[in-house]
DNA sequence: TAAAAAATTTAGACAAACCTAAATATTTTA
DNA sequence: TAAAATATTTAGGTTTGTCTAAATTTTTTA
């Protein structure tokens, strides 16, 4: 199997390639905190290994081993985020460094037994959606909260940000997966956002408005 | 914290101190397959740690805080593996590769609420003891059944040789931990002993006959 | 109890994954 | 479009944990 460095690599690669076509060696090392001479030596290994098309300069994209193998490495991180959350009651805030070892255990069998014994969720405690066991996952359509107009609204299913302090500031206003929202306001000085949920009222930076996710 | 090859030296050391009073080199090299060379260099970083107490060809004990890292990793590989029989309906030969895996990832408020979820059990699936999150535990007097006289019996409460083909071989005979069994016969020619199971009756060999253990 | 055998340690290398500094290629900009 | 800025790679090291071969210590045995 790949070393647990090698595992990391494609992973980043894989969420990198979602933002554009290909992934800058500088993008790699911000992401994975290192140099990016050590992406550079990375880079020409797992191109050996026929996992990334490689071409000195010009950044990198995943062959389809490659991409098999960050797929299933996701599976499992939102698999066991999911039973962290569902099964032993962590927060969400709290699962992701967990889950970034966990995800790492290499037997299949037994994140199909996990996926099974949990029923098959279909989205992680952020709203990502889970791969099953071969690979295959819908996004739903989302789009930021930032985009849509004065009385307009929907339901949130996801955040573009998963960084603990974002996600506690949601749970404490009760911006949580699944909740129902309406925007009633937006203020012409700084685009702040009014939401109504519950008959409550909640003002939103600009900035979290973007980061926030709803169903079309 | 310490690196996943330290681990596995104090884990080592902790199973060998078990039975005799100080481990030696060659002992840990065989266990943990490598060489007496490589097993020296890691004893001379672990007593710079100060988690063992190593004298250049005198062999090795755990020091109090070493031995409480080695605990507490055998806590996680225990507790895992009783989440894979109990949860994901794995069989007691099949769990202890990914247990191997498990007992390294780091969080300690991870682990303990597995702990809660599962009930705080207090024994694992081949009748080893669980330590709490103190490290504390209790042995059961544990005696092999080779030790017993004809008509003698008591309940299957641990093995002693853990590979998979002894748990399969046990299981096959229904020879599982929990089952009331009494010594019927001993063959006199190679000692082989004749058992008394839930009106069965199961011959087993000396060599199996050592590595099963009942209760006093 | 001295020689032989066994166990252990030391010395010197190697691979993986990282680093800094220097060199080179690409992109931007004036 | 050439110089400047930025991005990337190369060169040469470091650390961790391993190895083989040689040296040393301990234990066994005759």
């Amino acid at each position: 199997m790949n070393t647990l460095a090698e595992e990391n690599y494609l992973k980043s690669i894989y969420h990198l390639s979602l933002n554009a076509e290909s992934v800058s060696t500088n993008q790699m090392a911000a992401l994975l905190n290192t140099k990016a001479s050590s992406v550079t030596d990375m880079l020409k290994k797992l191109a050996e290994k026929e996992l990334i098309n490689y071409t000195p300069y010009q950044g990198v994209t995943l062959t389809a081993p490659g991409e098999k193998i960050a797929i299933n490495i996701i599976r499992k991180h939102r698999l066991w985020e999911f039973f962290l959350v569902e099964k032993l009651n962590f927060k969400w805030d709290e699962v992701h460094e967990m889950a970034e070892e966990m995800e790492h255990i290499s037997s299949n069998e037994l994140i199909d037994r996990l996926d099974k014994f949990m029923g098959f969720p279909k989205y992680d405690p952020h709203g990502d959606p889970i791969p099953d066991c071969d690979g295959k996952f819908k996004t739903h359509d989302l789009k930021p909260v930032s985009a849509i107009d004065v009385n307009a609204g929907g339901v949130i299913c996801g955040v573009r940000d998963h960084s603990p302090a974002f996600l506690q500031y949601l749970e404490k206003q009760g911006l949580t997966i699944g909740k129902q929202i309406c925007v009633t306001d937006i203020i012409e000085f700084d685009r702040s956002m009014v939401l109504k949920m519950e008959n409550k009222t909640v003002q939103i930076s600009r900035e979290v408005a973007n980061n926030l996710l709803i169903t079309l």
